[in-house]
RNA sequence: GGUCCCUUCGUCUAAUGGUUAGGACUCAGCCCUUUCACGGCUGCAAUAGGGGUUCGAAUCCCCUAGGGAUCACCA
């Protein structure tokens, strides 16, 4: 079977993690079959439809590396196809025009909930008379009354409701646009869809779209209805829980193979922590072992996933990474020394965002400790710094060299390392923690380290 | 309320009738150490409750409780 699959979203905001979520299974299940992933754009509703959210979608998933195989389908473009099979369902019998107004719905809304059962119109039976022809309509689907319908879906396993609890949906509105519940299963089917992946939100729909797919005998897809994921208190995750844009981990400094494993791992389990990577999931993944249960959201294995990936990453990359953000422009010492100390950095961050707390120390040719309480303890030490820089500057510039000359001069004084550290560290960084001092003294330099040692607190 | 789904450490999950119920994150402690980290080691911590079936149940069945989704001329 050649497996397509698609990713659905209606442009109504910026793409949200659950449906990021939903795009990587998507695309991970056709990946893993050999098959075609693509994307659609749902923007019948052109009242919460924009522009702008169709291009914060398309970022997103870029960004996530899950990029359609085909040229995006967008759903509006479609409608004369979807009207054309409102219609044929309507001339088969298979749907009927009702002429209710919003108040009739509405006390008829309010009784079904009561009674629980579905909303039957009484235009189901009714033949249409000849004076309603200027009256506006919709088009709904005439659900079959009795027996039952089973979908047998991959992740939530042989479920089955009775026929009687589906609701006469209307396909149609009524200025003749067509409606979600149509719209998508046309497409669907004129895409060559054969499994949807969605949230399992949609599961109920499922049931009510299969008819419109029996009515018109074309091809059950295979369903498989992933759980949404909760926020901490288990709830739909929404704006209150914190960012739920996906876009926005990627302003706050993750990288977007930690998001893209971090979300994986959210339902679907590998064996290794290995295995959640892009391309090692590509070959791994699989449906059956979706959870059927809701995952909770956790900010702390996601930074931890992402301090992870951050220290797996070719420093080129994470290079290029941190001076696009910043805008950087580096000559040719502060590269090297930027390279050179990336690797130590990355292992105190948890997003490369944070590295730009070290900027400071790290390029500015002038710097100096701005932290009164530390420039006091400088003041004190003025002395032992000032021997320290000359004793450096008279070193040949190598790392063994720059480790000696401070061990000699502990030795001579009678000190430890602990004695000078602390001092040396907020000298040259400004604060009282760091990477090695050494690989510090090294890379910035003779010059710079002296300046620094020498500077008049 | 109707319909449907779910329930293993705090969190993500493994274990598809036989395990001391495993791993990861968090947290605590220790080691490493020039600081902060990284890393390494150790520890805390779970089968929602109750009934069955079975020699044996986290696993199969029933009930209860809790949670969630959905019930639009939105998608």
């Amino acid at each position: 079977m050649n497996v397509v699959t698609r990713f659905a979203p209606s442009p109504t905001g910026y793409l949200h993690i659950g449906g990021a979520r939903t795009a990587i299974f998507n695309y991970l299940f056709a990946k893993k079959h050999s098959g075609k992933y693509l994307v659609r754009i749902e923007d019948t509703d052109k009242n919460r439809s924009s522009e702008e959210a169709i291009k914060a979608i398309y970022k997103g998933l870029k960004w996530l590396n899950v990029n359609s195989d085909h040229e995006i389908v967008y759903q509006s473009q479609n409608l004369n196809s979807h009207i054309k099979v409102a219609y044929e369902l309507l001339k088969k019998g298979h749907a009927y025009k009702c002429y209710l107004n919003s108040d009739e719905l509405e006390k008829l809304r309010i009784k079904s909930r009561e009674n629980g059962i579905p909303i039957k119109s009484p235009w189901r039976n009714k033949k249409e008379l000849d004076d309603n022809k200027n009256k506006k309509f919709v088009i709904r689907l005439k659900m079959p009354s009795y027996g039952t319908t089973t979908i047998d879906d991959i992740v939530q396993g042989k479920v089955t409701v009775k026929n009687e609890i589906l609701d006469d949906m209307v396909i149609l509105r009524s200025d003749n646009t067509p409606t979600y519940m149509l719209s998508s299963v046309v497409d669907d089917n004129d895409m060559g869809i054969t499994h949807i992946i969605r949230g399992d939100d949609h599961f109920n729909n499922a049931f009510r779209q299969i008819q419109i797919i029996k009515y018109l005998n074309w091809n059950i897809p295979y369903y498989a209805h992933i759980p949404l994921i909760h926020g901490t208190d288990g709830a739909k995750l929404s704006k209150r829980h914190g960012a739920t844009s996906l876009f926005h981990y990627h302003d706050l400094g993750y990288t977007s193979d930690a998001m893209f494993s971090y979300l994986l791992q959210l339902g679907w389990s590998a064996k290794n922590d290995a295995d959640y990577c892009i391309d090692r999931a590509t070959k791994l993944f699989a449906l059956e072992n979706v959870s059927k249960s809701p995952a909770k959201f956790d900010l702390k294995k996601l930074k931890n996933i992402n301090a992870k990936n951050l220290n797996s990453m070719k420093i080129s990359d994470i290079y290029k990474l941190v001076v696009d953000r910043f805008s950087l422009s580096l000559n040719n010492d502060e590269q090297k020394r930027f390279k050179s100390l990336l690797p130590e950095l990355l292992k105190r961050v948890q997003v490369y965002t944070d590295l730009e707390f070290e900027f400071d120390w790290l390029f500015q040719k002038d710097f100096f400790c701005k932290d009164k309480n530390y420039q006091l303890k400088l003041q004190k030490h003025d002395l032992m710094l000032k021997e320290i820089g000359s004793q450096l500057k008279e070193c040949e510039w190598t790392v063994e060299n720059i480790k000696n000359t401070l061990n000699q001069y502990i030795l001579h004084k009678s000190l430890t390392f602990k004695d000078i550290g602390p001092i040396l560290r907020i000298a040259l960084t400004g604060k009282t923690n760091s990477p090695d001092l050494v690989s510090i003294i090294y890379e910035l330099g003779c010059t710079i380290t002296v300046n620094r040692l020498n500077y008049k607190y």
